[in-house]
DNA sequence: GATCGAATTCCGCAACACGAAACCCTTGTT
DNA sequence: AACAAGGGTTTCGTGTTGCGGAATTCGATC
């Protein structure tokens, strides 16, 4: 293959393996092996080494019956997940700005990773102080508002497994004790906001409620930071409340039921 | 790499690569380098060459800005792609049953592909005769009925580089000409369906209606096939109304205007 | 301006992806 | 029922090219 002067850091097997993988997808309904050799001008064993490893990854779905292959499920997952993403972005976007500019702090917004939150969205509060999140950041369930909201909804096995899992002290303030967890979660099932202070930060405290999708699952969360100092109990009640209240509208417009808590 | 005693046509580079897409995608936001390298354990300078290839096929977007990186526009046009056509095929599925027991004639539907196109479903009439289509079949667009009902409806500079392309001739009767096609296919945006006969397949005929999406863009087409000597004109004419009547109602559920033609 | 972390680039090596051809199915044909 | 044909799998020897450590550049931050 001549290569054209394109980018010499393209690795040309995944390069070619993603042809195949956009020709299969865009056939829309199964295709087999030599169609799709005869098609690209791949060589029929290249292909269908392609083909094997596009299907191993859950990318592409390989029908035994007819030999022939579709798109699979992991490529649907993704979309899914991305659609799912964006949506709660676009409809948290505006709540965001107005609570920022209620209390004057950063307002954050995460999604539920694999054992951790990411950081989706956030809207700082033009206030002298630097905050400490940036977004894509991934930060732990258990030191944060943002996770102790999303674990306190999760399905019990779920929350389980997460707890299993070693929970890292990210200050000398971290809980570590899952007794104590438990406590807390049950505590924010119950208010339907969580509070962390100083346990994922020194100095600072954050203030979280769950997003709930149309299955009830906590599939993101909605938070507000700040300076321990500018955060008194008071306000942080108030905080909380809002919120909640917020974070229940989004889910509204996910489809959740804002029925039983 | 100990590499697990798994499918042994597995292409490594592609299955890492495809890791990482998948680790970025479900991120949900911008990630970096350095941290899709440190999460799937693969050194610095492979993850960069799997990052730039995924960029360049379009599966990623590489933010030069931030120097990170997210899902990209080919994952999204896909799972658009994907979506529709299951859309299609589900909404276009009891109107096909329903037109086979009203002909009992073969039935079929096929979206649009590039230059060609493809058959997506199919509903048999249980006569003797054998059809010539199979679902994931490729057929060109100015030989069969649903090429011709795509084609009148195209804009015009798509149409237009669509006939470029060089025609293949299928049977005796392929139309070949440009001025023909193009006389046809003005026909056809009139009486809102197309006819081929004996010129697809020698003895057999088909009749196509074009499914528009809400931009009034063809992605599909519905048609009936049959041996040319069951299909006189009289039905034929009536067949070609009963599709474009059915066609316009799963054109209106995609959200297309069923105003002017 | 100095320092740090992160992204590129370089380079030599050998792993491993490649593809021709052989093999083995299943499907349709006479 | 045997045969032919087409498509999918397997084998195997070759040399391409992907790999990753290390050096370098880039761009922040103090």
């Amino acid at each position: 293959m001549p290569k054209t002067s394109e980018n010499p850091y393209v690795v040309q097997p995944v390069m070619k393996a993603l042809k195949v993988l956009e020709l299969v997808a865009r056939h829309g309904h199964e295709i087999a092996l030599t169609a799709v050799s005869k098609e690209l001008r791949i060589p029929k064993t290249t292909t269908f080494r392609y083909l094997q490893t596009l299907s191993a990854a859950g990318f592409l779905d390989h029908n035994r019956a007819t030999d022939r292959y579709t798109l699979g499920p992991q490529m649907r997952s993704i979309a899914r997940a991305d659609a799912s993403v964006s949506k709660i972005r676009a409809l948290a976007r505006p709540a965001m700005t107005e609570l920022m500019h209620e209390f004057n702090e950063t307002v954050n917004l995460a999604v539920k990773g694999n054992g951790t939150i990411v950081y989706i969205d956030l809207i700082e509060a033009n206030r002298s102080l630097r905050m400490q999140a940036r977004i894509g950041d991934s930060h732990p369930m258990h030191s944060t508002a943002l996770g102790k909201a999303i674990l306190a909804f999760l399905p019990e096995a779920e929350r389980q497994r997460q707890l299993d899992l070693p929970l890292t002290e990210r200050t000398g303030r971290t809980l570590l004790e899952r007794e104590e967890i438990e406590r807390q979660l049950r505590q924010v099932a119950r208010t339907g906001y969580a509070t962390e202070m100083g346990e994922n930060e020194d100095g600072a405290m954050c203030i979280g409620a769950p997003i709930l999708d149309e299955h009830g699952y906590p599939v993101a969360a909605l938070s507000i930071s700040a300076p321990l100092m500018r955060m008194p109990h008071s306000l942080a009640a108030k905080a909380g409340a809002r919120l909640r209240e917020i974070a229940a509208g989004i889910s509204a417009h996910l489809g959740s039921q804002p029925a039983a808590v």
